[in-house]
DNA sequence: CCCAAAATAGACCGATCGGTCTGTAATATT
DNA sequence: AATATTACAGACCGATCGGTCTATTTTGGG
């Protein structure tokens, strides 16, 4: 009798990620999940025994969509240049065909209500955290392989590009300005191009 | 007898632009205003005819704060460089002192929803028009006096600048580390540095 | 000081909020 | 097919939402 609960629970928090990415948690009421999965009061609290438990398992839903489908990416190059660019390449078709509606879910949870709901910030700091590691790890091998400049600093290369990678979205967010996204994110690969390549 | 009604305007839009700038457009109730304003129902609703005015209104107050203390620090300076620097300085002290709670208006309020208040989204684009209106005559100022080197594009160079800063602020506040925003912005005028100077 | 006009308090409104609980329907086991 | 168990619907809860309206207080001009 397990197999119907889990597939449920599945449904519900595919839905709410997707309500909580765009509207944010106190833009996204339960009448809402209830609307998007065809599941009554009942239903829901049948598998959570509240909001704050369903934005949870939202957000960490939504942060492993897109850290999947980027790893997917990642590991289909073997240099580690190629691997920072596909990543660029991601990020650039992010808000033409998102991963998860609303976008970045870091960025869209960090816009929220941090002080109020202190689990998202907890979540959204470790989230934040993976993605740069992530990127210090491609740094720190390209340079053990030779591809990357040794006199790189990894962690602070890593912030570097990721702020840049968030910025660009935030500011092509707040002008509704597509084309921009492209634009900031080509220039962040003419830099990176000059400042990690030998 | 109108600067009486004045006054308690400027109040109430003073208050409930922290509030909007924290909190968020849903997480801020009118209760909240009351109780920051110290006012009752009919106190607000005699100024404001409903909560969307006030928020529209409170968001252009918290973009004037910022923008007009920007303003005076890049006008204490003549040359073009030393006013960008005085940018990333104004940013650098952001998360320590801020001029508005809850930091930068532009990203507090383009991380809300877009979609179902829709006026928001209107003047969070014209703001950011206007922050990056305010780079371009920058540089363009800077090139025109032999400040700035002239083949930078101005347009494309104050979106990397803008949004470099923007990412800055949100990886900041993504990670509650106040040390990586000077970080940052360190690295962005070290770049700035580099490309913009003869 | 008076009085018309403006500012404000607060009761009130229907709708909706997050959450609980009970009864019923679906499900899996035998 | 019968039954024990799980999944779910939906009525219901008190609190709060944004907003209205009237009565009262405060205000500034004469």
């Amino acid at each position: 009798m397990e197999p119907k609960a889990e597939r449920t629970r599945r449904h519900i928090i595919e839905k709410a990620a997707s309500l909580f990415n765009r509207k944010g948690y106190h833009g996204t009421s339960m009448s809402d999940i209830m609307q998007a999965t065809g599941l009554a009061k009942g239903g829901l609290y049948g598998h959570f025994k509240s909001k704050d438990e369903i934005v949870a398992e939202s957000f960490e839903h939504a942060f492993y969509r897109v850290s999947d489908a980027l790893a997917l990416r990642i590991k289909s190059k073997a240099d580690a240049f190629e691997k920072l660019e596909a990543i660029l390449e991601f990020y650039s078709d992010f808000l033409v065909s998102p991963i998860v509606d609303g976008g970045c879910p870091i960025l869209s949870y960090s816009g929220n209500n941090l002080e109020e709901v202190p689990m998202i910030g907890k979540l959204l700091a470790k989230a934040t955290r993976t993605m740069l590691d992530s990127l210090v790890r491609i740094l720190e091998k390209g340079q053990k392989y030779g591809q990357i400049r040794p006199e790189i600093e990894a962690e602070a290369y890593a912030e570097i590009i990721y702020s840049r990678i968030e910025g660009a979205l935030a500011l092509a967010k707040a002008t509704e300005d597509t084309t921009r996204l492209r634009r900031l994110l080509d220039a962040l690969h003419h830099d990176m191009k000059r400042d990690l390549l030998l």
